[in-house]
DNA sequence: TTTGCTATTGCCAACATTTGCAAGCAGCGT
DNA sequence: ACGCTGCTTGCAAATGTTGGCAATAGCAAA
C-alpha cells in the first residue's frame, strides 16, 4: 500500500539535505494519519505516547519545515491556535463562521478566477493552499 | 474638521452601550494617526507616552473592540505580530511576497467575483475586510 | 567501523496575545 | 447623596509559538 503517493516524504527529505529523524517520522504519521486538522499540542501529546523523547519546540519546528516543504497546509480557524493538515490529501479551503463558528470546506476551484486575476493585474503568483475566510455562513444569514 | 466622517467613534461606542474612555480615546487616535498599519505594541508605547497610565492587555481589549465594531482592521503580515489599521481609511487587502517579504496593496474590487460566487455558491457572505494573500510577487517571479 | 561535519534536538527563556480576577468608576434609580 | 449594576481597567498568570545555545545524533566519506 501507499503505492499511490508521488513520492515518499522521507526520500523527499534526504533530497533535499535533510535528515530523517524518529521525531519527523512519527509527526509526518500524526499529521497524515490525522482524521482531521490537528493541532500542535495535539501531534506532540499523541507522538509522546510511543515516543517520550520529544520537546514541543520540535513539533513546531518540524511543522514548519514540513509547511515549507509543501508536505503540510497551515491553517488558522480563530481560535487562538494553528491547524495542520497533510498536503497529500487534497487542498481545500475554508469559511468560518463569525457567528456560529461553524466552518465548511470550499473547493479549491471557486478561487481560480481570484487567482487568475491577481496572475494577469498585478502579477502576483498567489499561493493559497489552505486559505481561511471569515464571514457568516448559510444558516445564520436566514 | 473631521466634518467628513459618517459617524464620531465616540457616539458609535455610547449607542452600543460602551464608554469612550480616555484610554480608547488615545488608542483611536493612534491608530487613525498612524501614517502606515501599526501593532500593538507601538500604539501601547505611543500613547503611553503622553497618558502613562495605561496597560498594554487594555490595548489589546480595545483593539479587539474596536474590531468588532468594524473601526479598525487587522491584518497578519507574518511577521509574528498583528498590525492594524484605522477602517475609516478605506479598505485595501494585501499581497505578501514569500520570496522577498515586499508588501503590496491590492483594490478590494478583485474580489468582488469571488465573494460573488461564495454568496451564489455557498449562501456565504464573506467578511473580506484585511485580507492577506501570499505567495510572490512580480519581482520575484522575472 | 570509525571519524567528522553539521543538521537536529532538548531545554529554557522570550515573545505576542489572551484570560481571570478584584478594584475602580460611570450612569441610573431611589 | 446613596447605592446598585455592570462596563472598564490594571495586574499577574496562562497560552501558543519562536529563538538561542549547547549537547546529540544522522549520514557520508575515509
Amino acid at each position: 500500500m501507499d503505492k499511490h503517493q508521488h513520492k515518499d516524504p522521507a526520500e523527499k527529505l534526504s533530497e533535499l539535505g535533510y535528515r530523517m529523524t524518529p521525531q519527523r517520522m512519527m509527526i509526518l504519521n500524526a499529521v497524515h494519519n490525522a482524521t482531521d486538522h490537528i493541532s500542535a499540542e495535539e501531534i506532540y501529546s499523541q507522538v509522546r505516547g510511543q515516543y517520550s523523547h520529544l520537546n514541543l519546540s520540535t513539533v513546531y519546528r518540524t511543522l514548519e519545515l514540513l509547511k515549507n516543504l509543501k508536505l503540510v497546509t497551515e491553517s488558522d480557524f480563530g481560535e487562538g491556535k494553528v491547524r495542520y493538515h497533510s498536503a497529500e490529501k487534497g487542498h481545500h479551503h475554508h469559511l468560518v463562521c463569525q457567528k456560529c463558528g461553524d466552518v465548511n470546506d470550499v473547493n479549491e476551484a471557486v478561487f481560480t478566477s481570484l487567482t487568475d486575476k491577481l496572475s494577469g493585474d498585478y502579477n502576483f503568483t498567489a499561493d493559497l493552499r489552505h486559505l481561511t475566510i471569515f464571514g457568516q455562513c448559510a444558516k445564520c444569514n436566514k
